[in-house]
DNA sequence: AATTGCATGTAAGGAGTTACATGATTAA
DNA sequence: TTAATCATGTAACTCCTTACATGCAATT
């Protein structure tokens, strides 16, 4: 079935930002803020091909001593980013997606994935809840066992994560609103 | 070469605390504070059978109905453990990788992993220092591009986490260094 | 002259998920 | 009796990293 991935989005969305070589693609993800995505040479340059084979993304050899190829997306590249960005599939995003997502949307976008930001929020909310739950299962059932202390700091570790997430899909979510209401007044003027 | 990886470490780990099923492994990590660590049957059953051939555990078949395989570790899977704990292959390890040695400690062994969270505290304190030069960089070179502040945020994600972990290593150091002080003092008293 | 960075790619293998297959036990 | 949970396992496949191979350009 082969259900295109992030990877293949990430290269796409890459691209859409300008035109780029394969080995631009992975310095921007090491160097840039989206370093949360780890890609490697043995992904980018077969699914380059792969994408440029499915019309969604041309290479251009340029000229000079050295050989690079540099791609451009195509329109229907264009089209499936914005589809991709759009999607809401039932199943909640992955942190990484969804921030991939958010990487390449021009603010006027950012409405689209509002759905995908709430489902992300009650998700991680969720998780803290089951880290309290955890706590307290730990402390009644092994208030004794010596090893409590350690669990409780892997516990923590877990805690502070996810509290940040919380914190951050709330400041976006905000920022949604403020967004929305800025655009409403705007047009209402 | 097969280097043993972390999961192998995580069932053995498991094993070492009680003799377990290989369904009880999975509940575990997905029911406990170590939910960090995600892990499928289809590495679990595997990997027993293997660790069984080599000595590390020993599987016995339990009676009643139900077909029901619990491991327990042997002495040579205790050793190997202690051996992973204690070793600082010049690498730092993944984060994943640290909370599993954490999580499978007493507290008396603490200390055997502190210059192992001293490399994780001074790597988030690293990649803090990168994202905020990523963040001059980009108001400086894309101050006028209205991405700018979609960008931010992506980089806000990771700030807020990177934070969490600097923050949380942070209190286990003092932790360790609190533990040494109070075994030295109890020890001179 | 040597090293580092730019640049592209392939092959092999390990890691990990998912789907499938099977069947007992227990609670509603 | 039906659904959920307990319980074990395999096969296929995707994903991804790593090692290798190559060679130019710029810097020291």
């Amino acid at each position: 079935m082969s259900t295109r991935n992030s990877i293949q989005f990430a290269i796409l969305g890459m691209v859409s930002l300008r035109p780029m070589t394969g080995y631009e693609i992975k310095q921007s993800y090491e160097r840039g803020p989206a370093n949360f995505m780890p890609i490697s040479y043995g992904q980018i340059y077969p699914l380059l091909k792969k994408l440029a084979a499915e019309g969604l993304v041309v290479g251009k050899l340029e000229a000079g001593g050295r050989e690079r190829q540099r791609y451009s997306i195509t329109m229907d590249g264009r089209k499936l980013i914005k589809a991709w960005l759009t999607a809401e599939s039932g199943a909640q995003v992955s942190h990484k997606e969804l921030l991939l997502k958010l990487f390449f949307m021009t603010p006027g976008e950012l409405g689209l994935i509002q759905g995908q930001m709430n489902g992300f929020h009650k998700e991680e909310a969720q998780r803290l809840e089951h880290y309290r739950r955890a706590r307290s299962w730990l402390r009644s059932e092994h208030g004794d066992n010596s090893r409590l202390e350690i669990w409780e700091m892997v516990l923590d570790y877990g805690v502070g994560q996810s509290e940040a997430r919380v914190r951050w899909s709330e400041g976006i979510l905000r920022k949604m609103r403020h967004g929305k209401a800025k655009r409403k007044a705007s047009k209402s003027a």
